[in-house]
DNA sequence: ACCTGACTTTTTTAACAAAACTATCAATTT
DNA sequence: AAATTGATAGTTTTGTTAAAAAAGTCAGGT
């Protein structure tokens, strides 16, 4: 890796943390070309040479935000003492995580029916990444003898994970029926989670 | 209940019956008022001496199709022998309800942001009879003792109607078609159905 | 290779008229 | 009096267009 290029890879860091702080603050669709460039004492032609478009650049800042919480809980699986444990570290992370980038999301909000398959593709990975941190966490403790043998690890994760989505997006909160809740909601969802946690956990012993 | 009213009842129904065929096929906003007096033969002038306006029908139609959902629900609950079985005619009728009557939903896709309150109220009162239901199946079983004592069976039937829900919108297969499923999934949706009722019932005992 | 000002193209916004539809009502029939 | 309608008033949706704003490009400078 030359300087030249580690100098490139410095200025693509700083864009990336300049787009992060806009589409943060103001949203997708609410902040510019112009704007990220101006924060950045940069002309906006600079950002395309950088970046093939805005889209491209939005979800590029999606990717580093994904990686930072898949390394989150990475760092962590693995060394826990139990299952719950482990269910609820993936559960309060998601939470932090979502909570920390709400205004970032507004992206998906605004699109709602037709997003790029980029996103879809970046949501995919960080699911499967979550399956097969939980599975190993199901599998671990099987190994243990904390847990009887399960046929499929797999299938009882993705259960478990389209329940907590389930608990974000239907009943009695998500009225207003969008696919991404209101911010006033987080605290009430995460706490339904901490319940679906036990009896799930439960269950599987 | 004079012979007048009896024939305004009967008027009323072949209203709803006709509004009912309209919004199922093409939906609300495509669906108007001048289509159904046709279908009628009658004048678009009657509809509003029957009803006040559109939006007033559309929840009549709707409300009787919510007492007759709920009625298929009430009659079989209370003659269930275990908690599953219970579990299990809840989830089959209620997907059964959904998808019969899919389109006539599409009221609620369109306007999605600002519902007219009466549409919340029918869908809280739909959720609210089946976690009374529930609830009570759950209720029963404890004083059966198939159950352990259990500090809030509503908070629980929640979490497992939400849970429910998660399995039909999220996961894996369907996380860019927002609202339904396809139907070569349906299976898989049962599976995972029946096993989050496998586990969660356990979970429960 | 890195960067910019000036430029072109695309998207969003605003204004407004035409069309479609909801809703009302005086008049008419039963 | 209750039921019904044609005509019409009022409102929402749709289509059009022009201006403004933002995305995206490029020839040329460092």
């Amino acid at each position: 890796m030359s300087a030249v290029n580690d100098q490139q890879d410095i200025k693509r860091e700083k864009i990336l943390e300049a787009s992060y702080q806009r589409f943060l603050h103001y949203g997708y669709s609410k902040t510019t070309m112009n704007e990220i460039a101006g924060d950045l004492s940069m002309s906006k032609a600079l950002l395309y040479y950088y970046f093939p478009d805005k889209s491209e650049l939005y979800m590029a800042v999606m990717r580093k935000l994904a990686s930072d919480y898949l390394k989150q809980l990475e760092d962590k699986f693995g060394h826990f003492t139990d299952l719950r444990e482990a269910f609820l570290f993936q559960v309060n992370t998601h939470h932090e995580f979502i909570v920390n980038n709400y205004n970032f999301f507004d992206f998906f909000r605004l699109n709602e029916q037709n997003l790029p398959d980029t996103i879809w593709e970046i949501v995919g990975h960080i699911r499967e990444a979550e399956i097969k941190l939980l599975a190993g966490a199901i599998q671990s403790e099987v190994e243990k003898d904390n847990l009887k043998p399960v046929a499929n690890p797999i299938e009882i994760v993705e259960v478990f994970l389209d329940a907590l989505h389930g608990i974000k997006v239907g009943g009695s909160l998500s009225y207003k029926k969008l696919n991404f809740p209101h911010k006033e909601h987080l605290d009430e969802i995460h706490n339904k989670r901490l319940l679906l946690i036990d009896i799930f956990v439960k269950g599987l012993k």
